[in-house]
DNA sequence: GGTATCATTCTGGTATACAAGAATGGATTT
DNA sequence: AAATCCATTCTTGTATACCAGAATGATACC
């Protein structure tokens, strides 16, 4: 299944964030960068406006699918609430060797803060929320969960890419070590609120990064129609 | 775009219950009766996949997807959340307006019950659970609600299409009222535990049902083959 | 008589060709 | 000079033809 690589490929470049946010996406350019016909593109162009990646309107061309303000409020919203369930969950249902494994990535995250490697510490974000989706041992709750991730992941990774802009890794590496304290613990109400806490924070900090740097673009869109002399 | 007309055609046929969980959908059937090409059957079944309402196994005929028990009881244990968190957003953030909307479903539900018309029922049940979607006033829950409700309808249309069994439509209707009034009263916690209850049992009862008639199945099933002398 | 292997058929996967609609650029008119 | 209309081109939507793989049946061998 040629369509599944593709979607895949295609959601990388979104993620990884070659492809941003309202950018085209030409069927044909898009067959040609993974060497198949227009047909396997189309598929998996469908199936990523099903997910929310993308969005497809009739005989115009497709974007990455661009989340308003409010949108994005909402869809952070909703996150902290369905990885809240699956925190909650996780600490109620997680096994023996998934508790070690959250401990253990918590420990690479450790170290990966202190030496100040936000690449790595990245990674191990995404696998630490991946583990407490699979904790919650509940499969329909995971793909959820997953999918308003993915839907969020444009956006999260502003915060890395942000030209100028450290990221304070330490911040959400405690967050996460709150949650992980009271998965361990088998504490579901304060894992739930911990994981809850935690995306709130998230969300208010992107938010406000992305509209400094909306600011900041107009600013210079302005200054670009001044110094052409017209729109 | 015809594959939105498709995809939906495809969609009702298997809420509707015309097509069941297991059964093959053959793209160039299905092309023939909507009188299109298979490129277009394709593709909504492709978004299908991704909605969770067909499985698409790679060279192997797309079926409608059969959800295992522990599967359906994930999905309803989701269901139950994600309906419970619309239901507590309901009760803080419903207009006026959309208030009004739900009490007049609720008076037209009660006489549905009260003259024993299923059908009637059956259709202001869904949607008094999409007024609730809507009225949490999150697109991102919103559509979730939507998606899990869809991936479950297929089952959830069990009891009425269960022959022999009259089902007992004011038990779901009582529970729909505890909702509404804990809405109205702008009570949340009481409105998402109302909600969570009523999901809870309707998942027991579904699952009740499936179970008897997966083991009537069974028992005929078995009683054909001895009939035929041989497997 | 049973089992294994091979061939045929059926179904999904991909590519290519064609049609329809939208956007953009130029030309003409006011 | 500006605005509107028309034509051309580009992109998406659909259909058809071809390819690959899996299942099933028959045949041959054990």
């Amino acid at each position: 299944m040629l369509g599944e690589r593709l979607k895949n490929g295609i959601a990388d470049l979104i993620l990884a964030g070659s492809l941003r946010p309202g950018d085209r996406l030409d069927e044909q350019e898009l067959a040609e960068r993974f060497g198949v016909s227009r047909t396997p593109v189309r598929e998996a162009l469908h199936q990523l406006a099903v997910a929310g990646l993308v969005e497809m309107r009739p005989r115009r061309p497709t974007l990455v699918r661009r989340l308003s303000n409010a949108d994005l409020a909402d869809s952070f919203e909703a996150l902290g609430e369905i990885e809240g369930l699956c925190a909650r969950y996780a600490a109620e249902r997680m096994t023996h060797a998934e508790r070690l494994q959250l401990r253990e990535i918590m420990q690479r995250a450790a170290a990966a803060v202190a030496g100040d490697d936000a690449a790595t510490y990245r990674e191990l974000d995404a696998e630490f929320h991946s583990l407490i989706h699979a904790g919650a041992h509940n499969v329909s709750l995971r793909r959820i969960a997953e999918q308003v991730r993915m839907q969020t992941a444009p956006y999260s990774s502003a915060p890395y890419t942000m030209q100028g802009y450290t990221p304070q890794i330490s911040v959400p590496h405690g967050q996460h070590e709150a949650v992980v304290a009271a998965v361990l613990d088998r504490d579901p109400a304060r894992a739930q609120a911990a994981m809850i806490d935690h995306i709130s924070l998230s969300s208010i900090t992107i938010q406000g990064i992305l509209n400094d740097r909306a600011a900041g673009d107009l600013a210079g869109a302005a200054a670009v129609r001044v110094g052409a002399g017209k729109q």
